[in-house]
DNA sequence: TCTGGGGTCCTATAACCA
DNA sequence: TCTGTGGTTATAGGACCC
């Protein structure tokens, strides 16, 4: 018996630069990108209007401005996106109990197991309800796929983008994967498609035809028997809502390369007392310690050790951290560090030693410190190509990257692209920062596109605030002014009584579909 | 101006033990 | 006692995913 096309997979279209543009109405339509500003960022997410430019996630941010300098850049704000998500996710679980995020945009829904859906008419009906909910609910569009298993549903999610449904029907699997390339299968990256393609193998039927035991010879057992049974269309996987996290790591790039071995030891113990702050977080402990170093040339290596029982002490991880790091050669320069703690458990064993140890590495930290900030101001005087001495806050501010200057200050407390209010004009977003000075769109989700304002970033009538809700909570009863302006997808009615400028008519011809947006103002 | 951050899973090798 | 075998752990690295 073939399986019913009831196993749906959520996709969330271009999720970062989506919200971005429905709390911001003035771009959208607009070329968006989101990710790490600094300079050694990369793009998280590029919303459909940029990557026409060419910009796409994980692509470095430098790329990303020299394809689209006119792009709107913003860094990510996970507090707004992990709120739509879950608003996202509460829908999917009126489906069915059987859930399985893979990410804050991404889910797999069984929906025979919730009863909302056996056949492929029902199927249908339960993903189109869905999207529309999802838009009614977040103002975003989602992409849905549907078919009889989770591989399927995804590719189909990844055909039905943007803004669609496409369903599988079951027995027509092989004739549709068939021509597709290799790399449409989960599993299959940059390198095992670079080794299939070595074999001659570029498309899925390819790799039906290989057989089994080819796949297997070329790629190892456990890959090569998974990829023979995708390549025909089987999948078996079942939709698992409950999965228990294993490991726990944090990890930072620093802007430019560390070469003081004090320096790198004072930043492996602030990750190993972050990385302790997550595991406590998630009312866990650990059993083995991993340091994570990327040198200079890319080449990344990581130590690990495992200690005697779980721990969830910081003293412990750091002095783990430490000795592990002893073990490594960092001349040449460091480009990352990481701390993180696997073999979890959710109890600690009392190391009769921890205490004590504790409190030796108490007395060496603060010697360690002090040397640090010597450290520190070495480094910069090696790498700051004549940049301006330390502003006066930055030096009381935690140990992060290179001492900024007056530009990098402003950017830090008012990151572009996060909400603040000002006591007078009301709420708003820093649509850019430097040399101490905010400027500021005042806008927000239900309103029209809105006017730029410049401020010192000292201003005491200016202050970050909160992501603003996307749609309202609760939605107002049936008020047609209200349901016009913040209803469906931001359908912003704002008339544009200004001349375009060139930039923009460009930006909304190639937006397509939603060319009814606002049209803003060009930036500075 | 090359290349983030937080994960998962798999493989190979070595050590240890019964 | 020597040798082989097989299982389990620890460790390191790599690929992949969003």
């Amino acid at each position: 018996m073939r399986p019913a096309p009831t196993i749906l997979h959520l996709d969330m279209d271009a999720f970062f630069a989506a919200a971005e543009q429905a709390a911001k109405p003035s771009l959208r339509g607009k070329p968006v990108v989101v990710g790490g500003l600094g300079p050694r960022g990369v793009v998280s997410t590029a919303s459909y209007e940029a990557r026409r430019f060419g910009v796409h996630s994980a692509m470095p941010m430098a790329q990303a401005r020299r394809l689209a300098p006119n792009a709107a850049y913003l860094v990510p704000r996970f507090a707004l996106y992990r709120e739509v998500s879950e608003r996202v996710m509460g829908l999917l679980g009126a489906l069915s109990p059987l859930v399985e995020p893979l990410s804050l945009d991404e889910a797999f829904v069984d929906l025979e197991a919730g009863g909302s859906a056996h056949d492929t008419a029902s199927a249908l009906a339960a993903g189109e309800r869905l999207r529309r909910d999802i838009r009614a609910a977040t103002g975003l569009a989602g992409s849905v796929g549907l078919a009889g298993s989770k591989m399927l549903a995804k590719i189909g999610s990844e055909q039905a983008k943007p803004d669609g449904l496409v369903l599988i029907e079951p027995g027509t699997e092989r004739a549709l994967l068939g021509p597709m390339s290799v790399r449409i299968l989960p599993g299959v990256g940059p390198a095992t498609g670079e080794h299939l393609r070595r074999a001659g193998m570029t498309t899925v039927a390819h790799l039906a035809e290989a057989g089994e035991d080819e796949l297997v010879r070329l790629l190892g057992k456990a890959h090569g028997i998974s990829l023979y049974r995708m390549a025909r269309g089987h999948d078996d996987r079942p939709v698992v809502s409950e999965r228990e996290a294993k490991s726990v790591s944090v990890e930072d790039t620093f802007d430019v390369d560390l070469h003081d071995r004090v320096r790198v030891r004072a930043e492996v113990d602030r990750l190993a007392e972050r990385c302790v702050g997550r595991l406590r977080a998630a009312g866990h402990s650990g059993r083995t310690v991993v340091l994570k170093v990327r040198r200079y040339d890319f080449s990344t290596l990581t130590r690990s050790e495992t200690l005697r029982g779980p721990t969830d002490d910081p003293g412990v991880v750091r002095e783990a951290a430490g000795r592990l790091l002893e073990a490594v050669d960092t001349t040449g320069g460091v480009r990352l560090l990481g701390v993180g703690v696997t073999g979890l458990a959710d109890y600690t064993q009392e190391d009769l030693f921890a205490q004590a140890a504790a409190d030796r590495d108490r007395a060496e930290r603060a010697e360690r410190a002090e040397a640090a900030e010597r450290a520190e101001a070495a480094e910069e005087a090696r790498s700051g190509d004549g940049a301006p001495g330390p502003a006066p806050e930055a030096v009381s501010g935690p140990v992060d990257g290179p001492v900024e200057g007056p530009e990098a200050l402003a950017e830090r407390r008012f990151p572009a692209g996060h909400d603040v209010r000002h006591a007078v004009f009301g709420p708003g977003w820093v649509q850019g920062s430097g040399l101490r000075r905010v400027t500021v769109r005042f806008e927000e989700p239900g309103s029209a596109p809105g006017w730029v304002r410049t401020f010192w970033i000292d201003d005491p009538d200016l202050a970050l605030s909160e992501p603003l809700p996307l749609v309202p909570r609760t939605p107002p009863a049936a008020d047609p002014a209200e349901a016009g302006a913040a209803g469906a997808g931001g359908q912003s009615s704002c008339p544009a009584s200004r001349p375009k400028s060139r930039s923009e008519s460009r930006s909304e011809r190639e937006a397509g579909r939603s060319g009814g947006f606002g049209a803003g103002r060009a930036r500075p």
